[in-house]
DNA sequence: CGCGGCTTTGATGTTCATCAAGTAAAGTGG
DNA sequence: CCACTTTACTTGATGAACATCAAAGCCGCG
């Protein structure tokens, strides 16, 4: 990680209270003045399996996935996530190195401290200590919350679940460019590359969606949510 | 819940530092003045999804499982746990009520005090908090790694971890009684209460294991760990 | 241009769920 | 304590869902 220039914006960062609440101004000056903000591009990875944990990062704009590894050729993806769902990694509090690797599919932009200070600020500060609890603890809940859903699903509705999340959560609209490769998506549903596409076909031959490469455009919304719902 | 009665033995329990690490003497006194220790019998519900979350609450004896209901016949249990491994719910500091149940499934011992309580001393002990976070985020980050290490076997890959599970990290023997139904044993890793069956006797037919009702012996350890890692 | 990675489709086979039917075990009320 | 009911367990037969293998087209990139 080579550092970018530290500019201190933090005022004005919706993030800020998310993350950094209850805590006194002089020590979020503090935090803001040794802060670094580090551009990644699509692709880059931001934070590697196996490596030691010296920060605390959390994602201003992008789109990362957070995933392990199997072997050579095959991850588990454990989750995209995108600015407001995902603080740092979930281990960092419990941990002195990384199990999971966090790898941009968008460019990103991410904002990191050292962590050591934010172990010091929440031993000394109770009130942002639980504050930090509390997030972390959704973070997790979502993750095993969603992989329940996931894993009780038949292809299909694992296939709708995936294009209803990047349709809703992230873009917003029907028709959306997929920031991921069908292996990705295989990889976060468990299931092979192949049947990924199959599924996507299908879709497309029954009027459900519209595929162009990496396009999606979902026709029939109300049946890609029953396929989720009842698959 | 009705009560028990209340026993201040906390100096001698093993969980104490475990939990209660980084407190005064007179905030553990304090909990130690509320708590309340409480005996469920092996199926008694411990707590339900959908109740509001009242109470800090963590295992000091015996056997639990947490999982959440799909529908009527049908749960997903989220791991087994043991008085080392299991503090409160998941989620007691991110929400106001259970996503999952926990239900003993063997005779259970549970300590528990006012959730609020432990809440405050946290706000005014950073100390004690970031102990908090430090057991939470290790739970959940458990959870998640048991769930992709399951996912990404095959069913007798699954069965070997189960039995594997039990016999080293609960019972540290070879010979136990399972205390488990199949069908329970399906909702954890995924599959059909028959596959489960069928897989045992498959295991017993091969030298693997020896069966008779719910008492298991592992007799072909080595295999059974092959199985379980390249299954 | 040519190479390698991503995508697509089809053919084939394996794994696993479902259905059905029967036995054993465990709880329940008389 | 026994008849009764229910729940857990077991096995086999069948079919559906899914993975694997193979082959070819596409696209971006050096």
């Amino acid at each position: 990680m080579d550092q970018s220039i530290a500019t201190c914006d933090c005022q004005g960062c919706e993030l800020r209270s998310l993350f950094f609440e209850n805590i006194e101004t002089s020590e979020l000056n503090n935090i803001c003045s040794v802060k670094v903000e580090k551009a990644f591009n699509k692709g880059d990875v931001i934070a590697e399996e196996g490596d030691e944990i010296k920060l605390f990062l959390y994602l201003k704009e992008g789109l990362v996935k957070i995933y392990r590894k199997v072997d050579e050729n095959r991850n588990q993806i454990i989750k995209f996530a995108g600015p407001l769902d995902f603080v740092s990694m979930l281990s960092v509090f419990s941990d002195t190195h990384y199990h999971y690797s966090v790898s941009a599919i968008e460019d990103s932009v991410v904002c990191y401290v050292d962590l050591n200070l934010i172990k010091n600020i929440a031993h000394n500060n109770g009130k942002f200590a639980m504050g930090l609890l509390r997030k972390m603890s959704k973070i997790s809940d979502d993750i095993i919350k969603t992989t329940l859903d996931i894993r009780k699903k038949n292809l299909r509705g694992r296939i709708a679940y995936v294009l209803l999340f990047f349709s809703q959560n992230i873009y917003k609209t029907n028709e959306f460019e997929l920031p991921v490769s069908r292996k990705e998506i295989a990889e976060l549903i468990e299931m092979t590359t192949e049947n990924v596409i199959r599924i996507l076909s299908e879709f497309r031959k029954d009027g459900i969606i519209k595929i162009s490469g990496k396009t999606i455009e979902i026709v029939d919304f109300k049946r890609l949510e029953d396929i989720c719902h009842f698959g």
